[in-house]
DNA sequence: CGCCGAGTTGAACTGAATCAAGAAACGTGG
DNA sequence: CCACGTTTCTTGATTCAGTTCAACTCGGCG
């Protein structure tokens, strides 16, 4: 059960007493309504959040288009990588899509936990190491699938996504227009 | 111009005079021949391996057909980071395309020094951040570009890609078929 | 010279996009 | 609590992109 950054943390490995109570130090509970939003495009991301309960999703324009890149559930933690690395403007829009429960950290105060604590940034190296695979996984998905294998993909790693999001933020995530997601789940259904 | 691990890691950040030395300590000089694999589906790698001249492909099979997963050219490093973070048999084999020169360093090598310099480990997290962000690009080329788009992608990242590998290890890579990309290739070429 | 692997090209077929219209769900104000 | 408008989802017809199977070309090499 995740319920602050030190338990996410754990997932990833061990830190020391000292750096744990410094991690709780820098994280912040707060509350934000469905459809805030976090990050807007063109703007930098200071912060990251671990959600509580809630969901959001990050997404950028295309051709006019809205395409969701990420999603975010309970127990993940909510930032645009490249603009909090980078320090620039993102392209991307993070939007919450139903009420959270958030705690914050600013990314400031983590990167002086980095410096700090050698522990801390080895956590960091292996979390960045987990995205990366997921990342990678999702790139083979497109490689061997096609559209409705991409949809089941998705399905493994967020069984309960169709009741708790629209249906074009799917069907943009796994490449596909909304008409034909619809219809490959139409097909599904009638077996 | 990267010529030793050290100039390598130098792009992602600096390192102590003594992590440089342990550094250099570490690396082996190889050369290899074309067609060799570093590294067999059912294995498990040990080494990483920095290109000085020469490439390699990373593929996997899925129906019975090779999907190539990952490039590697000079400059680059050759690397499962599943296996070799997880320690795991692999699923891929790794190929080298052309005679290589390579640099050869053991993983566990490696993991030591990240454990005793706090600076190597910081090095490498954000080594994996660049490489999850390279990644989550491929997925964006997936979700809004059509084959023709990727294809293109790929010729921005790799221009000369073309002339040193087979036409089929690109299309696998980009997610069509071998017949499809020479239709592609033959379009663009009659304007 | 003949073989072989790699690339090209054609024809038929399937998966997916597009345009468009209608049905269902949802929220807000009266 | 209902009526209305808006957003979301479904379904159909058409067009386009991509796959499959197969035959052929080309260059390298024994």
């Amino acid at each position: 059960m995740i319920n602050s950054f030190s338990t996410y943390l754990d997932q990833y490995g061990s830190l020391s007493e000292e750096a744990e109570l410094s991690v709780e130090r820098i994280s912040h509970p707060t509350h934000l309504p469905g459809n805030h939003e976090i990050l807007k495009q063109g703007n930098t991301l200071k912060s990251i959040y671990l959600i509580l309960s809630g969901s959001a999703r990050m997404y950028y324009y295309h051709d006019g288009r809205e395409i969701t890149n990420q999603f975010f559930f309970e127990g993940e933690v909510i930032a645009d990588m490249e603009s909090i690395y980078s320090g620039k403007r993102s392209n991307y829009t993070i939007q919450l899509l139903e009420d959270c429960s958030l705690i914050e950290m600013r990314y400031s105060d983590l990167e002086k936990l980095f410096q700090q604590f050698h522990d801390q940034e080895a956590i960091g190296r292996k979390l960045a190491i987990a995205c990366y695979l997921e990342e990678n996984q999702r790139n083979r998905s497109y490689q061997k699938n096609t559209a409705k294998g991409r949809y089941f993909d998705l399905l493994k790693t967020y069984p309960d996504i169709l009741n708790r999001v629209n249906l074009s933020h799917i069907s943009s995530y796994i490449g596909v227009t909304q008409v034909q997601l619809s219809r490959i789940r139409s097909k599904i259904a009638a077996f």
